[in-house]
DNA sequence: TTGAAAGCGCTAACAG
DNA sequence: CTGTTAGCGCTTTCAA
């Protein structure tokens, strides 16, 4: 049997209280006591009960992690383990736990709010800005991990992603491409209408005529019919040469795609793409990725909610992690010849 | 704020034992009162407080996941956040919660420590069997993934590596290979040992005399002097021709410190590896790899723990999850022209 | 079928 | 500096 603050304070001849103050350096004891205290507690195997103490500050130390949509899914794209070493090395850092929502198959609505209203969790960290809308109303400080569209309402870490895409096109474009594709926009997710935002920025820099037709969806490398669609694109006389991608998985579906009608990376076309994965470290092409720093996002984002649920001032509602691009061969300077 | 039972209690003019009942579906409750009851908790937004309960119960619906050693760190492979997967989806199944053990820089002794010590957690996976015996006395039902030395006494979830590594040599032999060596061994992991009890056997079983010089450490990748023990092997007359590597980014490894003698894989080394990853997916060549399905171990191990905590009886001591290998092509059949 | 009372283990005034 | 008292929100006998 686990002993509890009485036993203790039997044991030592003195009061439940004063065996609270000496086990949280309360300066109202002595020294002597103190010591006397921590010593017998120590001995007796002694920790204080979480539980009976969070119920009575009505505060925890964990902080509740919620997954985007089938939870347990996202953890497959090593973006996410990322985020949570990142989120960890804070949290145990400042002393806090994570505990993770994944209400497998239903929505991270009710992730959310099962792990608030169970009363474990003092604040939150959303990993999918798609839920930010919740963040407003959880009921505990929340940040979310990337830009949600209520974003001025509510703390998030982000990296600035027009920026990120404008950069990655501008390398494109600084190596001689003009022909640009922008693979993988989805316009539900903030990512890519930011970082295509930024690619059409760096088109209209570089006086280089924006097309509608080669913003596509990722969507074009699943199935025969859908590639199809991008197949024309490349078939045609005038076709990219350089193609920004918004994760190294497509980029990876693109070279393979493309293989399959005689392009090759980068020999025919030079690919840029986001996430710099392990996968599309090691694919041939090594590709040429943007880094955007997950761990970080998760540091700086567990940093901040600890700050908002200690009450800490001025705590600013966006911090923005820098990226970098990790150069490697995909992406190729342009030549005549690649016609 | 957040109404408690006793606001609900007042509202529907009952005491808040019979909310508590009507909460809990207790029977000594009529239909009608608990159908009023739950409708005002329900329009009220009163969800109990975990923690009162579990105060009073001595139980909580949190399991708690202790990572090895650097905590976090561990994330950064692969196969754990697949094992995560596992046991959030086996948890969310079962309406439970992860509470993440990562100490940072402490050892998962501690780690454990405080997650039990706590008092959130009414079990235990652990995820290295290095920590194995911490098992023992953690104070709550643990299990843990791998097989830990005092595996015997404990509950844990593995795969058969003596069969695994016996079946990687083996598929090499087949292949025609018979210089085999194995890169990667370390006595401190039993996964290891086990596996090079595998190795040995399909080599004894295939009448092929084993070399102690052929097992080796993955160290030998490290850096130029260590390398040049590993180059060493490979100059002599009779080289290996086939490896099996304890994990594909030994064997991502291998494959460029043999380029950097001139050998090449797999034309003149074939290599079979473990764990499946996406690394080595992408890899070139694509490396040929046992999957020991991290996400079967995490969900087994997940239902085991609960069962323990629900005492099931007959909970087995040890489940093996199967396990099945990836070709691919890092490993081909033999040539006499491989020399 | 419902209510009253006691208590889970701990902390936080308030006295002394 | 230390003890007393009350109570966090909920469950659970025991009575009614």
């Amino acid at each position: 049997m686990k002993s509890t603050i009485k036993d203790v304070a039997k044991a030592a001849g003195v009061s439940p209280s004063t065996v609270s103050r000496a086990m949280h350096n309360n300066p109202r004891i002595s020294e002597e006591m103190r010591g006397k205290i921590r010593a017998l507690a120590d001995e007796m195997g002694f920790h204080p009960n979480q539980m009976a103490r969070s119920l009575v500050n009505r505060k925890t130390r964990i902080i509740g992690i919620v997954f985007p949509g089938a939870a347990t899914e996202s953890l497959g794209h090593p973006f996410y383990p990322k985020v949570l070493q990142g989120l960890g090395r804070a949290a145990s850092e400042r002393r806090y736990q994570m505990l993770l929502g994944m209400t497998e198959g239903s929505s991270s609505q009710d992730s959310i709010r099962d792990l608030v209203d169970s009363g474990y969790v003092s604040g939150l960290v959303l990993l999918a800005a798609e839920d930010g809308a919740a963040a407003i109303d959880a009921g505990v400080p929340t940040v979310v991990i990337g830009r949600p569209r209520c974003w001025e309402s509510c703390y998030c870490v982000d990296n600035d992603n027009v920026e990120a895409g404008r950069e990655a096109t501008d390398y494109l474009i600084r190596l001689g491409h003009r022909q640009l594709l922008l693979l993988g926009y989805d316009k539900q997710y903030m990512v890519t209408v930011d970082r295509r935002q930024g690619y059409e920025k760096a088109l209209e820099q570089n006086g280089i005529v924006f097309r509608r037709d080669w913003v596509v969806p990722s969507r074009f490398l699943d199935n025969n019919t859908d590639q199809e669609l991008l197949w024309s694109l490349f078939r045609q006389k005038e076709r990219p040469t350089g193609v920004v991608c918004m994760d190294d998985a497509q980029a990876i579906g693109l070279t393979s795609s493309l293989s399959a009608i005689g392009l090759s990376v980068p020999g025919d076309v030079s690919i840029v793409s986001f996430n710099n994965t392990e996968a599309g470290r090691y694919h041939n092409p090594p590709l040429t990725s943007m880094d955007v720093n997950p761990g970080q996002l998760g540091y700086e984002a567990m940093n901040m909610v600890l700050d908002l649920v200690k009450e800490k001032a001025n705590v600013p509602h966006l911090y923005q992690v820098p990226f970098q691009m990790a150069l490697r061969g995909s992406a190729t300077e342009y030549r005549e010849t690649s016609y």
